[in-house]
DNA sequence: GGGCCCGCAGGG
DNA sequence: CCCTGCGGGCCC
């Protein structure tokens, strides 16, 4: 720390030139420089320097840019915030810019001069938070201050949502060059996002369709759809062609590339295949086996071209091989590399039977990252309670609306324990710990869950129970994207459409008058509550 | 609905 | 250190 010309002294190696200690010069300078002195001398004109063991002034004006006129506001001489050259003692000079601040000017202000030996300005000061400890491995300072934020002042809000976050958790039973599949992660395996599958160490790259290495092979691909053979949006076009037992991979080198050199990845995913190495004219195994495994993962953003893509998510799909691949040049004159891959795994597809059924015996349900549920229930609570002040009846009904305003403390559902067995009939039905939260959740259905959930020692039974409980007066099935309405019945929305298409206004199931103008808000909850019971049962609805 | 743009993680 | 990538959320 060091005090402004005008205060006390600064510059580390001057102070060096003292024979005494910091605080020896320190003292000195308060003996030296009163507050009554500042007053009388004029600040600016002829600031000090301290060199051997004594304050000396520097002979002319200082200061460029305000020609060291006493009367100048001077950003460059005095503070750095206001320019102004009053109370110079209580000017701090920083010991990296040697520039000076008012201890006033700061944000926050400070009260008194710091005892502390240095002090640094607020551009040069390093936040505590980057600083290097023992044992720490380096921060990425350097990184960040070259990042956009630095440098823009977008207010931009990000959200806080899953746009620009990275890994909480890493996958550490494996290393990152793994081949095969990931122990404990089954096929079926769904994840809302990316990051979450890097998470599970399933394919790494948080944005990147093959995860590979140049000298070694692909660890895994992402299939998320593509885009038609002529667009030439992206340096890379994938292209997924798919049966249920192979696939045909695509990777184009863009416009810009020469024809001819291939990528590293593409390289990567040729090292995959059994057979020695041709970057000319493509390879063939000879027992395709032998190659190395390739975790899949598909992308829903792959529905539009693929029907074996999932609905919502990206699932892992099992292991592939690399039967052969070969270069063929495209309708638009670029060289495109095609990969015939082949399904190479004990565990069924997802989309088969056998693994419908296994999906559901092991209970997958799409992952969400923690908390994000919650979350997006929160947000939609708040978007609805801005949009529309619910109708509220004047007798029974306001509490009923209300209990969904109010935030209820979480009580854990009662989860009868079965007795431990083997699995097989008598269990009662587990519900996940999601599960449980959605439908504590879903409380305008407490009643009718209440009624549901009195199955659970059931067992399967409590499916059919569900799926009783929840069928839909009108088309008489479960019910698909159910408008819960304030009368506590539960409707398909296009069903509620079809009636107030017929000019009927009121619920199917009780005729309560819901008015004309009245907004079907799908009650998210209770169909993602119901796409975990009974996976896939809306298709084609 | 499509662009914009920040962010991370990975390989070389 | 550099560059890059079939993310994802927000704004227009």
């Amino acid at each position: 720390m060091a005090l402004s010309a005008y205060g006390k002294k600064k510059k580390k190696e001057e102070v060096s030139i003292f024979k005494g200690s910091p605080e020896d010069v320190i003292n000195d300078c308060k003996l030296l420089f009163p507050e009554e002195i500042y007053k009388i001398e004029k600040p600016g004109a002829y600031p000090l320097t301290f060199a051997d063991g004594e304050f000396k002034r520097k002979s002319g004006p200082e200061c460029k840019h305000c020609k060291a006129d006493p009367d100048k506001e001077c950003r460059f001489c005095s503070c750095s915030v206001c320019g102004g050259k009053q109370d110079a003692h209580m000017q701090l000079l920083c010991d990296e810019c040697n520039m000076a601040y008012h201890i006033y000017c700061l944000d926050p202000p400070l009260s008194k001069i710091p005892e502390d030996e240095d002090w640094y300005c607020p551009s040069c000061k390093n936040d505590a938070s980057e600083v290097v400890k023992a044992g720490e491995k380096l921060k990425q300072s350097k990184k960040k201050a070259k990042m956009p934020s630095a440098s823009t002042e977008s207010q931009r809000d990000w959200g806080k949502g899953m746009a620009c976050v990275g890994r909480t958790k890493e996958c550490t039973i494996v290393p990152s060059n793994h081949y095969g599949p990931i122990p404990g992660v089954p096929v079926g395996t769904t994840w809302k996002f990316r990051v979450q599958v890097s998470e599970a160490g399933v394919h790494r790259p948080h944005v990147g369709g093959i995860h590979g290495r140049s000298n070694d092979g692909a660890y895994s691909l992402v299939l998320a759809g593509g885009f038609e053979d002529e667009v030439f949006k992206r340096q890379l076009l994938y292209y997924q062609h798919t049966s249920s037992e192979s696939l045909i991979f695509l990777m184009r080198l863009g416009p810009k590339k020469k024809p001819q050199t291939s990528t590293h990845l593409e390289r990567a995913l040729a090292l995959n295949c059994d057979a020695p190495l041709n970057d000319k004219d493509g390879a063939e195994s000879k027992s395709w086996r032998a190659g190395k495994p390739v975790r899949v993962v598909r992308s829903s953003k792959g529905r539009r071209i693929s029907k074996y893509a999932p609905e919502e998510g990206n699932r892992y799909d099992g292991i592939y091989k690399v039967v052969k691949y070969w270069p063929e040049i495209g309708k638009c004159g670029f060289l495109v590399w095609r990969y015939l891959l082949r399904r190479d795994d004990v565990e069924p597809a997802p989309w088969t039977t056998e693994g419908l059924e296994r999906s559901k015996k092991l209970g997958l349900a799409v992952q969400y990252p923690e908390g994000y549920l919650e979350a997006m229930a929160n947000k939609e609570k708040k978007d609805r309670s801005k949009k529309q002040v619910p109708k509220l009846k004047p007798d029974n009904q306001s509490n009923v609306v209300l209990s969904v305003e109010k935030e209820e403390p979480a009580k854990p559902l009662k989860i009868m324990k079965m007795k431990e067995g083997d699995g097989k009939e008598g269990e009662a039905f587990q519900l996940t710990p999601q599960q449980q939260w959605l439908i504590r959740e879903d409380c305008l259905n407490k009643k009718l869950w209440d009624e549901a959930l009195s199955s659970l020692m059931e067992g399967p039974n409590f499916l059919r129970k569900v799926e009783q409980t929840f069928m839909c007066v009108c088309c008489q099935e479960l019910v698909y994207q159910p408008v819960t309405t304030e009368c506590l019945h539960n409707v398909c929305k296009a069903c509620l459409h079809r009636s107030f298409r017929a000019e009927v206004y009121s619920c199917p199931a009780c005729r309560h008058d819901l008015g004309k103008d009245y907004t079907m808000v799908p009650n998210k909850i209770l169909q993602s509550l119901l796409d975990q019971f009974f996976p896939g049962y809306s298709k084609g609805r």
